[in-house]
DNA sequence: CCGGATCCGCCTAGATACTG
DNA sequence: CAGTATCTAGGCGGATCCGG
């Protein structure tokens, strides 16, 4: 925090580009679908309808947009193969590694907020 | 990435339980006004009115629910001094520099996306 | 089999006005 | 000054049906 934050006190400008810049980031990962396909997708390169068995509620019109999403942003390749009636594969690229550290760090993050949420609210009901 | 997904694999309990965590501390950074007012009350503690000029174009019904989702969560700290009328300052929490790496990481991966999409919308470009 | 098209309900942000 | 109250709008997710 210190370190970004003292980079953005100087001037406005790169402030906000910095922001713009997590906001992005956070972007690109947020909604309901996007990591439970990137996991799933991680697990095993995957058809249309099986990862809709995988990612159990995900409907296809949903399925499809989240993927075109995911493909937009270079996390997911979509491969067609000429067969009859076509195959279509989705698999994850090598890309998807670049997010390791972000995810590994939000990981940890939220786990440790959980468990900073729980105890506070302990502490509220012993109070009550 | 890799570090995260071994530990998957096995079970799924504990893969959807990874999947919250990073849910959770993405929910708790996202919207469009959570990081403007973290950064504009890490500059310095305001009031209310105060911190709706420093943040441009948030409306009070916004700024009064931001600053209580930010509040539960505890980056922020709702001070009240009695005078006429009430006086009230809201200040960052030491908590909150527990999000400097989360923040660090979603900057340097946001910063790198970005010109990754940029990089790959010339090419596109450049073919037709 | 892999989606696209259409319609719909909900949630929430925002605008505006107002109050203790 | 520090918010609330009320209303509106739009975007997203979902359900359902349709087509190559």
């Amino acid at each position: 925090m210190k370190a970004i934050v003292d980079e953005q006190i100087p001037n406005r400008e790169k402030c906000l580009s910095n922001v713009n810049a997590i906001r992005d980031a956070l972007f690109v990962l947020n909604g309901k679908w996007k990591l439970p396909l990137i996991f799933t997708l991680l697990e095993r390169s995957q058809r249309f309808n099986e990862i809709q068995q995988s990612v159990q509620g995900i409907t296809p019109k949903i399925l499809s947009k989240e993927l075109k999403d995911l493909e937009e942003n270079g996390f997911v390749k979509r491969c067609v193969y000429p067969t009859t009636p076509v195959t279509v594969i989705y698999e994850i690229t090598p890309y998807s590694d670049t997010l390791k550290s972000v995810l590994h760090e939000l990981y940890l993050w939220g786990t440790q907020h959980r468990d900073m949420i729980r105890e506070s609210m302990r502490k509220k009901k012993d109070v009550s």
